[in-house]
DNA sequence: ACAAATATAATAGTATTACTATCAAGATAG
DNA sequence: CTATCTTGATAGTAATACTATTATATTTGT
């Protein structure tokens, strides 16, 4: 798909918006905030999630550690946002490319190609850095809702946009064959799938088919419809 | 299967091997290595890998800090040595129950019901407890790859045992079917797979169709027998 | 234009973590 | 029965993950 010069507009004007909860004041409300946002993405991206902290970030952006402090409870929390923030993102571009196409074919198709992460339009929206962020999620997602507090997180709502992009794919999996008796694990697999073959892609090289000239939704395509076939 | 009293033999005679450097003393050696590696396992289990210390470890099996310390480097270190026990351990018995099956699509099923987790025998293997490990590995085990220091610990052959198993299926899948293009990424996808599908059983329901009544490898069954299909 | 409110920066301080180093006591092996 | 090896105890360090306080700078409302 061609990014027209209407939808580079459209791409300015929106806003992700993110659950309250998540942040203590909303980062995207001032300049510094988007400048703890925007570092801390290349920051993580570069040093990995253990190795960075707000002391570092703080640094890094010519601020405070405590002025961080006011923005994210903690670094768990950043990451939080940072994934509500992606995961949104990636929905919102699921639903503009597909939201015309009626057959449920080409549309679970269409999905796929997105989610599967090979496609990546180089239209940066406001501060984040979505390459940066995107190898971000492949390494750092699971370590999110890998942890102790991860249902008293979830009943506060916030991995409700992973969840609901799960959904999204669940319906167009049904809408192509309402027989199939796992759409949600097929649905929730191919989400958690894609973002470990790109892993392996780039770590674990010899047990995956994946690579630079073989795409991961070249894999997800066939196995989904494979799954559906009456 | 049942486990008949020679197995029970069979089981407490062998002893699953470590790749050097894991560890820097052996704990199998040791009475302490071994409180060690049982305590530290159910500790893990309790309190999750973020919260788990050498000190409180030390503290609960009456021993010191700095004696962990000559077994292990680090508590990284700890959960690399136990993820290599545990897939050692499903090696193990992937190839006990599936090597004297002929037919290559029995021996698959066969296969995907042990890597599916949903049989667990109750037989112990020494002072280690399978299920607080299974549980273990189910929340924890992307956490000792998902590093930025991965690339050399893999050069090390800290993840051999993993990949060794993701092959194991992909030769049992080559043999169904020679012609399939994605046996790497199906193996691996699998492997992956089924640790998370039984945390969305637990803490995500709304987003698989695994509970109590419907067991993971009936959807991996599914998945892999379709995506096989000539 | 000015007072009041708000945002940020700087500093200090605390408890915990993740170790390392040293030394002494007990067990064990040659 | 001495030499070595293992463990336990203590101390110490640098870094982390914060919290609290205060001063300064900026914005805003009237």
């Amino acid at each position: 798909m061609i990014i027209s010069f209407d939808m580079e507009y459209l791409f300015k004007s929106l806003k992700i918006v993110i659950q309250e909860g998540v942040f203590k004041k909303d980062p995207e409300t001032t300049d510094l905030g988007k400048r703890i946002v925007g570092q801390g993405i290349l920051m993580i991206d570069e040093m990995g999630f253990e190795c960075f902290t707000f002391k570092k970030l703080g640094e890094q952006i010519g601020s405070n550690e405590s002025s961080i402090y006011r923005y994210f409870e903690n670094k768990h929390m950043f990451l939080l946002y940072l994934a509500s923030w992606y995961w949104s993102w990636i929905e919102y571009r699921l639903v503009l490319h597909t939201h015309t196409i009626e057959d449920p074919e080409d549309k679970l198709r269409k999905a796929l190609e997105i989610l599967s992460g090979d496609v990546m339009e180089d239209k940066s929206f406001s501060h984040i850095n979505e390459t940066a962020l995107h190898r971000v999620i492949i390494s750092e997602y699971s370590k999110s809702y890998l942890t102790k507090e991860v249902d008293e997180e979830n009943e506060e709502g916030y991995f409700s946009v992973y969840k609901r992009l799960v959904l999204r794919l669940r319906d167009m999996i049904e809408k192509l064959n309402p027989k199939y008796a796992f759409s949600l694990c097929l649905a929730s697999t191919v989400l958690e799938g894609t973002l470990h073959q790109q892993f392996l892609r780039d770590h674990f090289p010899t047990i995956t088919n994946c690579n630079k000239k073989v795409p991961a939704k070249d894999f997800f395509i066939d196995m989904v419809f494979n799954c559906l076939k009456k």
